[in-house]
DNA sequence: ACGTGTTGTCAACATGCGTTGGCAAACGTA
DNA sequence: TACGTTTGCCAACGCATGTTGACAACACGT
C-alpha cells in the first residue's frame, strides 16, 4: 500500500495502465482484434510491450478490458410511450459518438465469436426487457428487439465501421427524426 | 491448349481453381480475412498451399476473386412505385442466402478499408441511382440510400455476421414485412 | 542508509504466417 | 516413343507476432 488507509490501493502504474487501455481502444476500434498489434500499443501508450501482459495478462484479457462498457438501458424514461423510438435512436447515438471501444466491440464481433456474444448479451439483458415492457404481446419482444437492433446496429455499421460518406454525413438529429419513427414501430405496432 | 478449336481456353486444372475458391469463401465468411489462412484454405480443397499462390498470385488475390459479385441492382422492376421496398427487401435477402461470399465481404469489411470500399461501390453505382430514381428530391439520393443500405445491412448483420437467435429464427416473408415499409419510407417519404 | 517491493527495459523464444523455387509426375502432341 | 507443358508436392525462407524471464532503476517505510 502507499497511502496509509486508502480503501482502494492506488498504485502508483495507474497512469500508465490508463494509457495501455486508451490506446488498446484506440488501436481495436481502428484495426480490430488481429491488426491490432500488443506492440502498436505499447508504441502509441509510449511503454514497452511486456507491461502490457504484466497488467492484462494477455492481448485477450486487454481486449476484455478494453471493451467493458455497459450501456445502461435500463435507465432509459420509458414515458411518453410513444417517443420511446426517438429516445432509443439518440440515447445510442450519444453512446457510440462518445465510446469509440463500442466501434471496437463491432469490428472485432464481426470476427470473433465471444465479441459477438457481448453485443448479443446487451440485447438479451437490456433491449429485449425493454421491448417486453413497451410492446405488445411479451412473446415477441425478442424478436422486436432483434429488429431494433438491426437498424440501431446497421446504422451504427454504415457510419461508424464502413465509414460510408453519406451516412457520415447526417446529423445527430436527422437520424433520430428518420430512424425514430422505425424503432418505434418496431417496438410498439401491431404485428404486420 | 487442350482442345483444338476451344474460344475460351479450357485448363485442366479448373477443378481445382474451383474447389480454391470455394474452400476460400467459406473460410473468409467463417473466419475473416487474417484468421482465414491459407494454410486452411488448402486443407479444404485438399491441395498444397503454393497452389493458391500459383493460381491467384497471393492471398489478397484471392480474396478478391472469392468476393467477385454483383447484386445487379438497376435490373429490380421499379414498378408499382409503392411496392419498391417490399421488392428490394426481398431481393436482398434471396442474394445473401445463396451468396455467401456477401457474409465474408461483410466480415472483412469491418477490418479491411478495401472490401468497405467494394460495399461502398455497390451503394454508390446501383443503390443511389435507384433512389434517385423512385425518390422525390434527386439530391437526397445519397442520404436515403444510406439510411436503406443501414437497415438492410443491419439485418445482414445482425443474421449472418452475429447471428442473434432472435434474428436468425425471423422468416423470409416476416423481415419483408417489417423491413419492407421501413425501406419504403426510407425512399419514397416526404423528408420528416 | 538500507532493504523490499514496484515499475520499467531489454533481448530472446517459439510459432504461425505468406510466399518462393525446385523437382517429380501426368498429360497432350508429334 | 520422345518432347515440352501443365499440374502438383515439398522444403524452406524471411518476417511479424504473442509471450516470457532476467535484470536495472526507482520509490518508500524503517
Amino acid at each position: 500500500m502507499s497511502s496509509t488507509e486508502n480503501q482502494q490501493a492506488v498504485r502508483r502504474s495507474d497512469a500508465t495502465r490508463a494509457a495501455i487501455l486508451a490506446a488498446a481502444r484506440e488501436r481495436f476500434a481502428a484495426d480490430g482484434y488481429e491488426r491490432a498489434t500488443i506492440r502498436a500499443i505499447a508504441r502509441d501508450a509510449k511503454i514497452d510491450p511486456s507491461m502490457v501482459m504484466r497488467y492484462y495478462d494477455s492481448k485477450a484479457g486487454l481486449f476484455a478490458a478494453a471493451v467493458a462498457i455497459d450501456p445502461h438501458l435500463p435507465d432509459l424514461p420509458v414515458e411518453p410511450r410513444e417517443a420511446i423510438g426517438r429516445t432509443l435512436v439518440s440515447h445510442f447515438l450519444t453512446l457510440w459518438e462518445e465510446h469509440e471501444e463500442l466501434t471496437a466491440l463491432m469490428r472485432v464481433g464481426a470476427t470473433d465469436p465471444a465479441a459477438a456474444d457481448r453485443m448479443q448479451s446487451v440485447l438479451r439483458e437490456q433491449l429485449i426487457p425493454l421491448a417486453r415492457r413497451v410492446g405488445p404481446e411479451p412473446e415477441q419482444a425478442p424478436m422486436r428487439a432483434a429488429l431494433c437492433a438491426a437498424a440501431v446496429l446497421g446504422l451504427a455499421l454504415t457510419r461508424y465501421v464502413l465509414r460510408f460518406p453519406a451516412s457520415v454525413a447526417l446529423g445527430h438529429e436527422e437520424i433520430v427524426d428518420w430512424l425514430g419513427p422505425t424503432v418505434q414501430r418496431y417496438l410498439t405496432a401491431p404485428t404486420p
